[in-house]
DNA sequence: ACCGCCGGGTGCC
DNA sequence: ACCGCCGGGTGCC
């Protein structure tokens, strides 16, 4: 019984299943699953069509009042004003129209009377509209309870809907304008309930304009608060923390162990009330434990984490130092822990971190794993008096079981302690920076992690075990980052959850303090690849949905059930209603902890950077490397010309985007452009050698360029690269597996042409190294770039011997080049690829930022290895070598393009929408300007 | 009386 | 449900 240990609203389904058979239980279980523990927007399996979309463009037909019937058969219970919803219930025996009424907490109060239901049954199952319910008078009713009902839908749908009552013999009342949000009706009398609606405003819509400004309004004080309280990090923490990281840190203290009551939630003559919705209950509802941490990239949200994590370790006490060095130091560190290859989720390991099993998709509600064994479940039906009463389940226990360990007990919902922080470093930060600013998918999912801690056993006391998910490309950074700030004498167990090796045993992973992964790993098992064909909301939608499903994960009552999310939050923000407004700012400011780079504490910045200084190097390049420019260019030219003049500069945009390249290569080094060939054979008319050559030298363009290393369908950075016959380069996996789904008529995901398996082109084996060798050969000659840079390293160094210097570039072999006169000049270096092992640039990084005497001076840096999550703050100079401005250069006229750009975006800043025959006019004019046409 | 009226049994869907 | 509805008991004044 997998469903057992989640929570009424799924124990109700199950009984509906079983008593019902009903067809679509898979269906809406396994969603169910997913918004109980919020972590269907990590795993992709939001925007399922035909329900948000629904609801986010539906005006308001107009309302209805009806009658709750059967109130003595069930135990839901429910107070005046009180929101109920309405769910149809097909299967039920005496009645296919049936329509059930739930409480906000689920709980069934009875039936919509027979007659109503007939058309109700008509309008819900044909999606005409949603119907939601409000019960003016519901506490003292024994039989039935008056219910009045609002309907919702799309304007198209608005007649159907009004014709199937009146066949009843119902006819809707007309949307009153103080019933525009859907609560607060005019029913409502002076003294009930919260002023949610807001009458004088009501009754003009907003424009878009509008509620962009208000939604922005809402974010803008929220930077400055009162959370200033200080904390000290923990022994463990190897890393003294900076003001606003112990605020951080004591902010997430207090609100990991925070028992007060949660937002929304007041307390009256020993009941509880949500405030939004009218429910009130005996039970307090749940702490809510966790928040978002919200801080702008590098102000150490990372650091801020880990030292929560030990700061709080297990019951607000703090993992001690003695402790461990006396019990842990002899051991060893489990050697799978920095391995990181490609692999899937197991259900075990869910299950061992407390995750109730992902069950199948089928019918089947029996757990698939096979050492977990079901210890006692009763369903225990108290009948006590004539009157049936809903049957109770007893927590069911399981024990978990392997061959070599002992058996422990386990309780995988229940001792899930829900506690935890997420961070987000691209995504909800983003949009509270800037919240009608676009969201990109792919953005949202860069930095955003999640940390959960789970019990390691059902003692009260004891150790947690911390799951940690995040995209892969800040994987490494958080094992870096543990590296770097827990006490070297600290022995924790951490071990990545990645690779196909990775230990499956739930003992096993239960005994690890950290367990990090990525959200590939979690969704690959569901082989859910459907973000291909996203239907994208406006971005406020979008930001809202992000927020809902972290509150959702945060289990804030009741939003953890969309409708009531939707009902009292997303629907009133977006009309434009004030009152919805007040409640998600009261909402962000409870829950997030947001600063800025720009943030102050006591008066003093948040960080004291110092001054950023650009300066643009000019180079000349010498005549021997300027003839070899100009026939490259020249070449590059006319093949450019030639298809502007056949209009086709955009088709042969890999093309251009080569000869670009190749240039770019000449201003730095004559040597990077060893493929000279030019850029004019057609691909049609190839032998198969020359054309998978073609192929994966288009591939290598993609790759080195630097414009797009991502991959369309993970959008993870590229892993075991391939190149379609259409010229699309992806990870192999994902696309074989796009493949694979769409047997036998596969098609591009990026331009729908045709696809096999067989026609994929591998990346031949990362040639840099072997390459390096071959130049290595090839007598070394300097470059008027590397002049210039050396020029300005000796001189740096007669200034200062200690000071220490990144350079930067794209292309690798670049980084080759200039190790030769590096070494020649007496430079001590070192060197970070993207293509380096873990262990190897975690050397590289200790090595550049000690400061000792004779330590490396110097950090040749790959700008994709660069890209993420790095600490060198030893560094206090950056030269960027490409663009490192050579003059009369296509360098030059990047720069141009660059200014002109920060023009426009400084100068109009009401960004009008371009068209996309505009944006391909802007393009074509860029190119024109770079090769200068 | 193939009615009216009475009063007990009963009650969601 | 202090209702409606059902169906059995009953029947001049």
């Amino acid at each position: 019984m997998a469903w057992m240990f989640m929570r009424d609203s799924a124990w109700k389904y199950l009984q509906s299943a079983h008593h019902g058979g009903d067809r679509n239980y898979s269906h809406y279980t396994s969603r169910d699953f997913y918004s109980q523990f919020g972590l269907e927007d990590f795993l992709c399996t939001d925007d399922i069509p035909g329900t948000d979309e629904d609801m986010d463009s539906a005006v308001l037909f107009g309302t209805l009042r009806g009658n709750v019937v059967g109130l003595r058969y069930y135990t839901g219970v429910v107070n005046n004003n009180e929101m109920v919803a309405l769910q149809r219930e097909p299967n039920n025996l005496y009645d296919k129209n049936a329509v059930k009424v739930n409480n906000v907490n689920g709980n069934q109060v009875g039936h919509i009377k027979k007659e109503l239901a007939a058309p109700l049954a008509y309008i819900m199952d044909n999606k005409l509209a949603i119907v939601e319910g409000v019960v003016p008078y519901g506490a003292q009713n024994a039989f039935t309870m008056p219910v009045q009902m609002s309907f919702w839908g799309k304007e198209e749908n608005k007649q159907a809907v009004l014709d199937k009552l009146k066949m009843h013999g119902f006819k809707l009342a007309p949307p009153s304008k103080s019933s525009e949000f859907g609560f607060g009706s005019s029913w409502v009398s002076g003294r009930a309930g919260p002023s949610y609606s807001a009458p004088g405003h009501a009754a003009m819509q907003m424009t878009t304009e509008q509620l962009k400004s208000e939604f922005d309004k809402l974010f803008e004080d929220l930077k400055e608060d009162d959370k200033t309280h200080e904390m000290e990090g923990a022994e463990a923490v190897g890393t003294p923390l900076l003001p606003h990281q112990k605020q951080a840190l004591a902010w997430m203290v207090s609100r990991e162990n925070s028992k007060e009551l949660p937002l929304f939630w007041e307390e009256k003559n020993n009941f509880y009330y949500n405030t939004l919705t009218n429910f009130a209950e005996k039970e307090r509802p749940e702490n809510v434990l966790g928040g978002i941490l919200a801080d702008d990239m590098g102000l150490g949200k990372t650091l801020a984490t880990i030292a929560l994590i030990l700061t709080n370790f297990h019951d607000g006490k703090p993992l001690s130092v003695e402790k461990i060095k006396s019990d842990q130091l002899h051991k060893v560190r489990d050697p799978r822990a920095f391995r990181l290859q490609g692999s899937q989720l197991t259900h075990e390991f869910l299950e061992a971190l407390g995750f109730p099993p992902l069950g199948e998709t089928s019918c089947n509600v029996e757990p698939s794993i096979s050492n977990v064994k079901e210890k006692s479940e009763t369903v225990q039906s108290q009948c006590s008096s004539s009157r049936p009463k809903r049957a109770k389940a007893e927590k069911p226990k399981y024990t978990v079981s392997s061959d070599s360990e002992e058996s422990e007990e386990w309780l995988p919902q229940q001792t899930r302690t829900a506690s935890c922080v997420i961070q987000e470093d691209t995504g909800f930060a983003s949009a509270l920076a800037s919240p009608s600013a676009p969201l990109k998918k792919k953005a949202k999912k860069k930095g955003t992690a999640i940390v959960q801690s789970v019990k390691k056993n059902d003692s009260e006391e004891g150790p947690r075990t911390t799951l940690i998910i995040c995209p892969l490309s800040v994987l490494s950074n958080w094992i870096d980052q543990f590296e770097q700030h827990i006490r070297p004498d600290v022995r924790l167990n951490i071990y990545v959850y990645y690779g196909p090796d990775r230990s499956k045993d739930p003992a096993f992973i239960s005994k690890q303090d950290i367990v990090l992964t990525t959200y590939n790993i979690l969704a690959s098992d569901y082989g859910v690849f459907q973000i291909l064909f996203l239907i994208l909301g406006t971005p406020i939608q979008n930001s809202l949905k992000d927020l809902w499903s972290l509150l959702s994960f945060l289990k804030l009552k009741p939003f953890t059930d969309r409708e009531w999310w939707h009902r009292t939050i997303q629907r009133p923000v977006m009309l434009g209603d004030q009152g919805g407004l007040r409640r998600l700012q009261s909402l962000i400011k409870n829950i997030t902890l947001r600063r800025t780079k720009t943030s102050k504490i006591k008066g003093k910045p948040v960080l004291e950077l110092p001054e950023r200084k650009v300066f643009i190097q000019h180079v000349t390049l010498t005549e021997e490397e300027r003839k070899i420019y100009q026939s490259v260019k020249n070449e590059g030219k006319a093949a450019i010309s030639r298809y502007f003049n056949e209009g086709t500069v955009l088709a042969h945009y890999a093309d251009v985007l080569g000869v670009l390249l190749r240039l770019r290569q000449l201003c730095c080094h004559p040597h990077l452009c060893t493929n000279t060939s030019s850029s004019s054979c057609q691909i049609g008319y190839s032998t198969p050698e020359e054309l998978r050559e073609k192929l994966v030298n288009k591939m290598k363009l993609v790759l080195s360029s630097g414009s797009d290393e991502e991959c369309a369908i993970c959008l993870d950075s590229l892993n075991l690269p391939v190149i379609t016959h259409c010229a699309h380069v992806f990870c192999k996996p994902c696309i074989c597996e796009v493949i694979q789904s769409e047997q036998p008529n596969a098609k591009c995901p990026l331009c729908r042409n045709e696809l096999r398996v067989e026609h994929l082109v591998e990346c031949p084996l990362e040639e840099s190294d072997s390459s390096l060798e071959k130049k290595g050969d090839r007598e070394w000659i300097s470059s008027s770039k590397i002049n210039a840079l050396m020029h300005a390293l000796i001189d740096l160094r007669k200034q200062n011997p200690a000071v220490k210097c990144l350079i930067v570039s794209q292309f690798t072999t670049f980084l080759s080049l200039i190790e030769t006169p590096l070494k020649e000049s007496g430079f001590v270096f070192t060197r970070l690829n993207g293509s380096m092992p873990q262990k190897k640039r975690v050397q590289a990084i200790q090595s550049f930022q000690d400061s000792q005497k004779g330590s490396p001076t110097i950090m040749l840096l790959s700008l994709k290895a660069g890209g993420v999550g790095l600490n060198l703050t030893a560094a206090s100079r950056v030269f960027l070598m490409d663009p490192f401005i050579v003059k009369n250069s296509v360098e030059e006229n990047m720069l141009k393009i660059q200014n002109k750009k920060r023009e426009l975006a400084a100068g109009a800043f009401a960004s009008k929408k371009l068209t996309a025959s505009e944006v391909k006019q802007t393009k074509i004019n860029e190119i024109k300007t770079l090769i200068d046409l």
